[in-house]
DNA sequence: CATGAATGAGCCTTCATTCAT
DNA sequence: AATGAATGAAGGCTCATTCAT
């Protein structure tokens, strides 16, 4: 049936199951139902369910990584911390059933697999951490824990992005983008007004 | 020996096999044995497995609406947010085990016990919500999107929580307030200086 | 029920069913089955099929050793010869179906599980070698490879015994063990004729 | 690629598994593998499984039979005794790895194919009984039951052959043979001195 | 009240065999 | 002829839950 396209087959249907019935009550059945195949079948692409998981979370990882532009101290900061914001958002949207899963995995859950997660978010968290000490040196950031900034938005991201995707999906993705720039606006940076793009949402104080 | 007792045993052994296996790889057996009891003996008390972890959420459900107090707008705002701050991280700490798995439970771990943990936030998201707006009303919140206000608090709430259980957990109990507080009031708060309970921790440019 | 008594219903049945199918073929459903008990109850006795197995067998072989008496030089050592001949086939015939799959283990069916059938017999061709050494410096024993002796010992035992089972059962069990005796009277013992018990079977040359 | 070539391929790689893995545990992935060939190939040329273990252990049971030679009465009956060992023996050796599978092919393992092994084993007995007894109406076979003789011969020869292959295979063939002779002669062979052909390895008494 | 032996539905995984290409 | 992707029956094992004592 071609090789690569059962595997794509497995894959979606494997992303879709996990989501309906999360990670432990998805069966490797289902999984194989879904994409048409037998179960039998899941086996000559996956070592084990494990695996299938692995496979779709390492992917979103990866798209994810891909799509932060490190932040260019000449240029437009807002823009382009808008720009990392929108970047993520489109990624994470992109893979809805994933990210779904990515965000909310549970402590206790799977311990050896949860480790690779933190390791995913302890990235993410020095990354922001770096790129906000660099801020605060450039007086762009204000001072403070960067690692508590870093925490803040990774957490508000996550509660907030679970929130849209759980309700009113129907609201234009750019208001989203707009949320979580005013969060790290707000929280933590120190843009001089003149050099800020204008949020065409909310403003402080006005 | 003392039916109270015995469910309380129960309880506590369940808490701590939960945190030790997780959820899933959490047997019966395991409980019982800890609790010192026959297997036979945990139906006795409960109904189900999924009974006994509700019981434990539930309980610290509870002590967590119970540690928040209605904000009284004609006191010293900052310093009664900062106490009900202060009293929902001491409800967390004095149970981190379930904290830490009500913190991060998984979407699609379990559909119907999910719903419930929702229904939480979503009171607590309310219940912020509500809060914020009458701040708003009295000038003491910033203008904008309370619910995305309140998705901030808990999101970094959660996040900052676990990091802090996860990471040092050596440090003064206060810092964790101070981080939490921080962000609420550089995010939304815009309480006059002048009756603003000097934060030990950063405070903003002003 | 009592715990030994399952236990024992469950190694009868085993018995039985490894003799009927062989060991590969042999289902946990079978067995339990034949226990009349759940298949989970299996579990509650033996780490799995191999455990059951080898308890078996295991006990055979405590049986085995325990019923070889070392040879007194002293007494009349074709009576004590004859009566370890005789020891082992009681042993063997009262449990003539671990017998016959102890007897007739294959090579390449389980690796794992032959090493400990092969020290078995190790240790009887061992057993048998130093006596037969004792017994070539007492005259009492042909000059040769003692090795050899145990080799013929053994090979001939198996076959004369699995021919036995699978075939007339209905002939006194003496005439097994004269058979067994004749072997090695001819093969390799040299007892003086004046203390011989003389066999009630055949004597050579007449 | 040569239909003949191809299944002898696939033969001498089934050969080669079945002895490291042993039945159970050879895959026919492993053969088609090591045969160089697809999976499906192996279909081409066999049944299925059981079919490429039968034919090579068919392949044995002819050769075995074709090597034995009617023992002529009026020629030198040690001669041809030792001829008959050497010949099979040479067969044996020949294949060392389906040999150890036959000759300790297992109760039990597949009932189908142990009735044809037990009907070689039958022929063989059959064979040597017939001519031990021709034999004892020649003077040259002991008195005994012939079922014993043939009985004996083919369990020491077994266990022989398996310790041989087993351990030490660096001595010369020709000491198999004599141990194998020593066990035929010793046991039941009444050869006048005068036309034996001397045994390089041990004499008895006589 | 307490116990723990018994249960069996349920799921993962393997692998001989088939068949479309 | 050759291939190897696909299949699905089969079986080992787990564990929440029941119930006789």
């Amino acid at each position: 049936m071609g090789r690569e396209k059962t595997r794509e087959k497995l894959l979606t249907a494997a992303r879709h199951v996990f989501v309906e019935k999360g990670y432990h009550d998805a069966k490797i059945d289902d999984i194989a139902a879904r994409a048409g195949v037998g179960k039998g079948t899941f086996y000559l692409y996956f070592k084990d369910k494990r695996a299938v998981f692995a496979e779709l979370v390492d992917g979103l990882f990866d798209k994810l990584r891909g799509s932060i532009l490190r932040v260019d101290r000449r240029a437009d900061i807002a823009a382009q911390v808008r720009h990392n914001i929108r970047a993520v958002i489109a990624v994470l949207l992109a893979e809805p059933e994933v990210t779904r899963i990515l965000l909310s995995y549970a402590e206790g859950l799977d311990p050896g697999f949860l480790k690779k997660i933190r390791s995913f978010y302890d990235g993410v968290r020095v990354l922001i951490e770096v790129t906000a000490s660099e801020g605060q040196k450039m007086g762009l950031v204000a001072e403070g824990d960067t690692r508590l900034f870093a925490l803040w938005t990774i957490g508000a991201l996550k509660e907030v992005f679970m929130d849209w995707t759980l309700h009113g999906t129907e609201r234009p993705r750019e208001e989203l983008v707009d949320a979580l720039f005013a969060l790290v606006q707000h929280g933590f940076l120190r843009i001089p007004e003149s050099i800020t793009t204008p949020s065409p949402a909310r403003k402080r104080k006005a």
